[in-house]
DNA sequence: TTGACTTAGTGTGAAAGTGACACTTACGTG
DNA sequence: CACGTAAGTGTCACTTTCACACTAAGTCAA
């Protein structure tokens, strides 16, 4: 008990809800947890802030700590610190949302001492603490994001379909989208760089594409709105 | 020296951005700090979390304490963390932003121990702490937000006229509006009642209007967007 | 080898929405 | 009663949106 202050003062956490994109639907990285409370229920990869780390710093470490990524797109969500959110007291947590492509996606459970896996968004487990509230919020933030950005640098591999970008924003919104239209929509835009290769499989190949980098972030720097 | 903990913890404080509307430019609430550091500086409104208080409600004691405002629309902006943000030592603060009508409006320097006044958006003086970023990043919500919905409600009087709303919506988005569009567009809604008062002054009077929350609200929960 | 299956890829036309634009109305003031 | 000032109002060209159906190219199995 080294630690003294004139009042008392709430403990500090960081949550990430991070997403992933499996090219059909929309996953969640979840941790089991390892110590009380909620000792081996599901919850959100996060953890207690240090005194010298920036707040993104600490989501960051944990997500490393936790599922073993990094370098992954990491944006502020919110901050949850209703009273009794915790059972060990006043905690307050700041909440992050990261975006990993499948690239960067580590295997299923092979962390180390704690157990990590992928659910898709429609069959998530009970979740430990508000994060079932911190997930919905998280939602709603991606589907509000993808109508003026793009997400799909984060989210998808360096080389995609058309078909892929397009089951990515019906996985988000949760609805059919016309193939014409977005692609249409979506070229329109200038950002996209056609590749000459082609997927193989069991049916008609398709075109690999990338992002050009410098044009969509001379867009978005600008401002603009990506309706469907 | 009463309270220990076995890890160190940051101090936690609310920040507050409360805009205004005068009819012809936007304005921010500042507070003029009595105590140190900073003293004698403007500053954002806000104050240490209590420990049995939820955010919001620390957000509204704060603004109540040091402006007299109270029961304006509040909405969280975002988590401001690091380390030697404060001069104090490690102190999160939790930002919120504020949007109160005219009506609601303290005279300005009218609180008992601390000063407070409105400032022109455009005429800040310096801000003590983070605050300028705090407000930039405030500043940047009010713009996005305007986008998909109109924050007339909180920003303008009960009665307004279509040249006040206007003239809102120029003085966050920084740039004129044609007359015409805009009012085809914004009674499109239909959430505005004319009614049959109207302004009287040295020109031609101008009908008076109100918001139909109900008709407002119901189209805020299907989200609509409105883009100028 | 060929037919069945599956996904990729492509254009048009009708309808709605956007944005530029100028004059008349109605009051207060001197 | 003339002037100043802000309120209020409609049209048309252009752009954007949305609905919609077939052909192309590969795999696989009989």
């Amino acid at each position: 008990m080294a630690y003294q202050y004139e009042y008392p003062r709430p403990a500090l956490t960081v949550d990430c809800v991070v997403f992933g994109f499996d090219g059909d639907g929309l996953q969640v990285l979840l941790i089991r947890r390892g110590i009380e409370p909620f000792l081996g229920a599901w919850a959100l990869p996060g953890g207690f802030v240090h005194m010298d780390e920036d707040l993104p710093e600490a989501a960051r470490r944990e997500l490393e700590e936790e599922t073993g990524l990094h370098d992954v797109f990491l944006e502020q969500l919110a901050t949850f610190g209703t009273p009794g959110r915790d059972p060990r007291g006043r905690v307050v947590s700041v909440a992050y949302v990261a975006l990993v492509r499948p690239d960067q996606h580590p295997a299923t459970g092979d962390t180390d001492a704690s157990e990590a896996a992928w659910f898709p968004c429609g069959e998530l487990p009970g979740l430990a603490f508000d994060h079932p509230l911190i997930l919905e919020a998280a939602l709603e933030r991606l589907r509000g994001k993808i109508r003026y950005q793009p997400v799909g640098f984060e989210l998808l591999p360096k080389r995609f379909t058309l078909s892929q970008i397009q089951a990515l924003y019906e996985a988000i919104l949760g609805r059919p989208i016309d193939k014409r239209n977005f692609r249409k929509k979506l070229l329109a835009f200038d950002f996209l760089v056609p590749l000459e290769e082609f997927t193989s499989g069991s049916h008609r190949p398709a075109r690999l594409h990338r992002f050009d980098r410098r044009k969509y972030e001379a867009l978005v720097r600008r401002g603009f709105l990506f309706e469907l």
